[in-house]
RNA sequence: GGGGCAUUAACUCAGUUGGUUUAGAGUGUCAGCUCGACAAGCUGGAAGUCACAGGUUCGAAUCCCGUAUGCCCCA
C-alpha cells in the first residue's frame, strides 16, 4: 500500500464526521453512567461563524470529547438564539430592499417573514460547526423561539410577576430612535467624537444684566431644562442661592438648585438640568422633585412640549438652536470638545436617553445567591480573576429592563382591559378569566389587548441550561434531573454579566441549584495589530477558508496553542500552519511504522526492551501532567504537553531508538508495543485533533465497522518509575552531548565515534549503553577508570566523557569556551556559598532546602575541578 | 471620574503556597545537515537588568507601596 508523504485533511474530515454521525456517537441519553453536560452558548441566528466561535467551540469540543473517552455520558447541546434586535433589524432591512415597509405589515405578517428568514439563514452557523468537528448531539438542537422554549419563557415571566419581582415602571432607557425600541446598556456603543461645548448665559430672574453661564454639548435640550444646578461648596455661586433663572429662548423660570454631584472643575461649574433627557439629570430631578419636560418624539424629532422647532430632527435643531442663541445674545462662546456619544449597536444611530414605561425585573434577591455561590467557589471561574469584576457588578446590580419594543421574540403576556387595567397570564383564555374575576365579569375576548412588546433576548437565554432539558415546564423530568446541573460553560467574558450571571440567578431560582460547575472564559481573538476581529473592520480571516487550507485539526491546534484562559488571542495564521505541520509529522510517523516488516522469530534486542519501557513510562509520566493541566483548565498547556510527547519523545527519540536498519524487519514484540503506544497517543490527542487521530487510528490496525478512537477509553495515569526516568535522562543528555561535539567539530553524522565514560557511571548508565550507541552513532562505548589521551572531553552533569579525536582543535577557542563555563560555574557557586554562609539561612530555611544548596555546592565544585583539569590539558 | 487586569527572550506566553530558577516553552532567528517516515523535515546554538523605583524577608519574577505604559469594565 502506497501512503502519500503528505497528509490531506480533505480526504478524511468529511468521511469521519459522517461515520461518527451514522454511528450516533454524539448522541446521548440518560443512563447509569456519570453525565457530563455542556450547553453551547447559542450563537445568534444572524451570525456566521467567526474566529471567536471557532475558539469557543473548539474548547468545548476538546472538553466534551475527553469526557466521553473517560467513560462519562457526554452530552453537548447545540442551538441558536433568536436575537430580537439583530434579527428584526436584518428582516426589516431585507424587506426594505424589497420595497416593503415594516409599518405597512401586520404583526403576524412580519413574523412570517422573520421565520422565513430564520429557516433560511438560522442554521448556517451550526453547519459550519460540523466542519470544525464539533461533537454536538444534533438531535437535541434547540432554538430559543421553539414552542417549548417560548412557553418556558412565558411561564417564568408569569411566575416572577406573581412573586412580585416583575413590575412596570418609568425609567430612563437608552432609546433607539430608528428601531423605536429601548436598548440595554450593553447594546450601546460609545464612540469618541469631536463635538463642541457651547457656553450659554441664563439670565437671573429679576436682576438686570446678571446671568449664570452653563456649558453644554446638547443645546437643543435647553428647551427641556427645568433647573440649573451648582455645587453647594462652590464659592462662585453663593449669590445664586434660592434664586431662579430664565431658560433662554423659552423664557421659562426655573430654580437654581444645589447638589454635590456637580463637578466644580468641569465647564463653568453650573449645570443645566434636563430630567427627561439625561440619566444623571433624571436622578437629580427625582431628588429635587423637578418637573420633567419630554421634548422629543420617539423618532427623535421635537415634540409639542418643546414649543419651538416642533417636528424637526434633533440634529438639525441643534444647529438652529445655536443660531437662535447667538442671534438673541445668549451664546457666550464655543469650544472644541471631545466626548463619548452612545450609538445603537444595531442601527448605528445616536441613542437618546428617554423616559419610558417598561417592564422590569427586581434583581436584588436574585443576585444574592448568584454572588455568594461564585465567591465561595461553588461555581468556579477560570481564570479566577473575573470573580472581582463579577462581584463589583453583582454588588451594584440594577433592575433589569426586560421589555423591548419589537415583534421578534416572546411577546409579553400582559393583557389590558379597555379601562387600562391589566392581568398577566400564560394564555389569553386564562387572562380573560382573571380579568373577569378581578375587574369586570362582562369582559369578552375582544376586549383584551395583549402588550405589544417582546422580552429581551437574554430573558430567554438565561433559562438555557434548564429549558433545553424542558426543566421549566416539567421540573421533574428525567432529562433535566440527569443532565442538570451542567458541568462546564465556555464563553466570553464580555457576556459574563448579562448572560452568565443571569443563568446563575435563574438556576438558583428555578432549580435551587447552580447551572454549571465551571465557567471557562475565553479571550478575544485579535488581529496582529491587536484589534478585535470584526466584520466591520474586515480583519477576520474566513474560518472556512482556514479549514480548507490547514484542515480543521490544523486550525483547532492553531487556536488552542496560544490561548490560555481569559487571555486575548493574537491570532496568526502561522499557528494554523504549525498545526498542519504537526498533522503531517504524525502522518509520517505512521508511514514509518506501517512500512516496517516484522519478524516474529527475531529475538527482542535489549535496546528495544529498554526503549519500550522508557516510552511507556514517559507516557504515564506525561499523562499525569496532562491530567493536571486539564483539572486547571490549562488547555493550551495540556496541548503543548501532548504535542511534545508525540513530536519529541515519540518521534524524535523513541522511533529513532527502535528503528531497524534499512530494509531489515523489526521484531514482532517491539512492533506490537509500538502500535499500542501509537494508539494510546492517538487517544490522548484525539480531543484536540479528532479527524487526524481517527484516520491514523483506523489505519494503524484493522478495525471493525463501528470502532472509533472517539469512543475508545482514554489512557489512565497508572504511575511510572521515577528512578528509571532519571537514569534515562542521563543517557539522553549523554547522547545530546555527543551530538553537540559533532556539531562543533563538524564531524559528519555518518562517521562513527567512540565514547569513554568514567567508570563510576557504569551503574547508572550501563543499561542504556545500547541506546546511547545507536542514537549517538557510536562504534564503541566503554566505561574506563582513567582519562583518555588525544580525546575531546565533555562534561555531562559532573561526569567526564572522552571522545577520541584526530582532527585539529582550536585551542584558543576551546579555552575560551571553558573559561566561559568556568565563569558561570564560579558565579553559581558564589551564590550558593553566600546562602550557605548566611547563618540565618541555615538556621531558618527548611532542612531540605539547605541540603539542596549543599548538593548544588558539591556539584559545582566538582564541575569547576574538572573544567580546570581540562584547561590544564589544553595548555 | 470610579473599579479591575496586565507588563518575563524578536513574537506569543508558562512560571503553582516565596527556596534544585543568575528564569522555561512554542514560534522565529542563526549554524550545520539528502540521516532510506517527514525540508510541512533532522541536529545543535544564541538570545532575557523578569516595566521602573523603593520596601518586607535568611532568600523576591513571585508578597507590599509608589511611578510609568497598555488593555478592559462602569460612569
Amino acid at each position: 500500500m502506497e501512503i502519500p508523504s503528505k497528509y490531506d485533511p480533505k480526504k478524511t474530515e468529511d468521511k469521519w464526521y459522517s461515520y461518527w454521525m451514522e454511528n450516533k456517537f454524539f448522541h446521548s441519553k440518560p443512563d447509569e453512567r456519570e453525565p457530563y453536560t455542556v450547553v453551547i452558548p447559542p450563537p445568534n441566528v444572524t451570525a456566521v461563524l467567526h474566529m471567536g466561535h471557532m475558539l469557543n467551540n473548539t474548547i468545548q469540543d476538546v472538553l466534551v470529547r475527553r469526557a466521553r473517552m473517560q467513560g462519562k455520558n457526554a452530552c453537548w447541546v447545540p442551538g441558536t438564539d433568536h436575537a430580537s434586535i439583530a434579527t428584526e433589524a436584518k428582516v426589516v432591512q431585507k424587506l426594505k430592499n424589497e420595497g416593503i415597509e415594516k409599518a405597512g405589515l401586520s404583526r403576524d405578517d412580519f413574523l412570517k417573514h422573520a421565520w422565513e428568514w430564520k429557516e433560511k439563514h438560522g442554521g448556517i452557523i451550526l453547519e459550519q460547526l460540523k466542519k470544525l468537528g464539533a461533537s454536538c448531539d444534533w438531535s437535541r438542537t434547540k432554538f430559543t423561539m421553539d414552542d417549548d422554549m417560548y412557553e418556558s419563557v412565558i411561564k417564568v415571566f408569569v411566575d416572577l410577576y406573581n412573586k412580585g419581582l416583575i413590575y412596570r415602571g418609568v425609567r430612563m432607557v437608552n432609546w433607539d430612535p430608528q428601531a423605536l425600541t429601548a436598548l440595554s446598556d450593553e447594546e450601546v456603543i460609545y464612540k469618541e467624537e469631536a463635538s463642541k461645548l457651547y457656553y450659554v448665559n441664563y439670565p437671573v430672574e429679576g436682576e438686570q444684566n446678571r446671568h449664570v453661564t452653563i456649558a453644554t454639548t446638547r443645546p437643543e435640550t435647553i428647551l427641556g431644562d427645568t433647573a440649573v444646578c451648582v455645587n453647594p461648596n462652590d464659592d462662585r455661586f453663593q449669590h445664586l442661592k434660592g434664586k431662579r433663572v430664565l431658560i433662554p429662548v423659552v423664557n421659562r423660570s426655573v430654580p437654581v438648585i444645589e447638589d454635590e454631584y456637580v463637578d466644580m472643575e468641569f465647564g463653568t461649574g453650573a449645570l443645566k438640568i434636563t430630567p427627561a433627557h439625561d440619566v444623571n439629570d433624571y436622578e437629580i430631578g427625582i431628588k429635587h422633585k423637578l418637573d420633567s419636560i419630554d421634548i422629543f418624539e420617539d423618532n427623535g424629532t421635537m415634540s409639542k412640549e418643546a414649543q419651538y422647532f416642533v417636528g424637526e430632527d434633533r440634529f438639525e435643531v441643534r444647529e438652529k438652536m445655536v443660531q437662535t442663541l447667538e442671534k438673541e445674545g445668549y451664546l457666550l462662546k464655543t469650544e472644541d470638545y471631545t466626548n463619548k456619544v452612545g450609538y445603537s449597536e444595531r442601527t448605528d444611530v445616536v441613542i437618546e436617553p428617554k423616559l419610558s414605561l417598561q417592564w422590569f425585573l427586581d434583581m436584588e434577591n436574585l443576585a444574592r445567591p448568584a454572588l455568594d455561590n461564585v465567591m465561595n467557589d461553588n461555581i468556579r471561574f477560570y481564570p479566577a480573576k473575573f470573580k472581582n469584576t463579577y462581584r463589583h457588578w453583582m454588588e451594584n446590580v440594577r433592575d433589569w429592563c426586560i421589555s423591548r419594543q419589537l415583534w421578534w421574540g416572546q411577546r409579553i403576556p400582559a393583557y389590558y382591559t379597555p379601562d387600562r387595567d391589566f392581568v398577566v397570564a400564560e394564555s389569553k383564555e386564562k387572562a380573560l378569566q382573571m380579568a373577569r374575576e378581578k375587574y369586570n365579569p362582562e369582559l369578552s375576548m375582544d376586549d383584551l389587548r395583549q402588550d405589544e412588546d417582546v422580552l429581551d433576548t437574554w430573558f430567554s437565554s438565561w433559562l438555557w441550561p434548564i429549558s433545553v432539558f424542558d426543566g421549566i415546564r416539567n421540573p421533574e423530568n428525567n432529562e433535566v434531573n440527569y443532565y442538570y446541573p451542567t458541568n462546564d460553560l465556555v464563553t466570553a467574558p464580555e457576556i459574563l454579566f448579562f448572560w452568565v450571571a443571569r443563568m446563575i440567578m435563574a438556576g438558583y431560582e428555578y432549580r435551587d441549584e447552580k447551572p454549571f460547575e465551571n465557567v471557562y472564559l475565553t479571550g478575544i481573538v485579535r488581529d496582529k495589530l491587536g484589534r478585535k476581529m470584526s466584520k466591520s473592520l474586515g480583519n477576520s480571516p474566513d474560518p472556512i477558508r482556514l479549514i480548507e487550507q490547514y484542515g480543521a485539526d490544523g486550525v483547532r491546534i492553531g487556536m488552542l496553542l496560544t490561548s490560555p484562559a481569559g487571555n486575548d488571542l493574537p491570532f496568526d495564521e502561522a499557528l494554523c500552519e504549525q498545526g498542519r505541520n504537526f498533522s503531517n509529522k504524525i502522518w509520517n510517523a505512521m508511514r514509518l511504522v506501517k512500512g516496517w516488516d516484522s519478524d516474529q522469530t527475531t529475538e527482542v534486542p535489549l535496546n528495544n526492551k529498554i526503549s519500550v519501557e522508557w516510552m511507556q513510562n514517559r507516557l504515564m509520566q506525561e499523562m499525569e501532567v496532562i491530567n493536571d493541566h486539564f483539572s486547571k483548565f490549562r488547555i493550551s498547556d495540556a496541548l503543548m504537553s501532548v504535542y511534545k510527547l508525540i513530536w519529541d519523545d515519540f518521534c524524535s527519540w523513541f522511533l529513532e531508538m527502535i528503528k531497524p536498519p534499512y530494509q531489515q524487519p523489526i521484531d514482532g514484540w517491539t512492533i506490537e508495543k509500538t502500535m499500542d503506544i501509537f494508539e494510546q497517543l492517538m487517544k490522548i490527542l484525539h480531543p484536540f485533533m479528532p479527524f487526524l487521530t481517527e484516520e491514523v487510528y483506523q489505519l494503524l490496525r484493522g478495525r471493525q465497522d463501528g470502532e472509533s478512537v472517539m469512543i475508545a477509553d482514554m489512557p489512565e495515569a497508572t504511575g511510572f518509575d521515577p528512578a528509571f526516568m532519571q537514569r534515562f535522562a542521563f543517557a539522553r543528555e549523554t547522547v545530546m552531548a555527543v551530538r553537540n561535539v559533532r556539531n562543533n567539530k563538524n564531524i559528519p553524522v555518518k562517521q562513527k565515534l567512540q565514547l569513554f565514560i568514567s567508570g563510576k557511571q557504569n551503574e547508572t548508565l550501563g543499561a542504556f549503553a545500547p541506546v546511547v550507541i545507536k542514537l549517538a552513532n557510536l562504534e564503541k562505548l566503554e566505561f574506563v577508570d582513567t582519562g583518555i589521551d588525544n580525546a575531546l572531553q565533555v562534561l555531562v552533569r559532573s561526569t567526564e566523557m572522552f571522545i577520541p579525536f584526530e582532527g585539529s582543535v582550536n585551542k584558543a577557542e576551546e579555552l575560551q569556551k571553558l573559561q566561559n563555563e568556568l565563569q558561570y560555574q564560579e558565579g553559581f557557586l558564589k551564590g550558593v556559598m553566600k546562602k550557605l554562609g548566611n547563618e540565618r539561612f541555615v538556621n531558618n530555611a527548611p532542612e531540605a532546602v539547605v541540603n539542596k544548596e549543599k548538593q548544588k555546592k558539591a556539584d559545582a565544585e566538582e564541575k569547576i575541578r574538572l573544567i580546570k583539569v581540562q584547561m590544564e590539558k589544553l595548555k
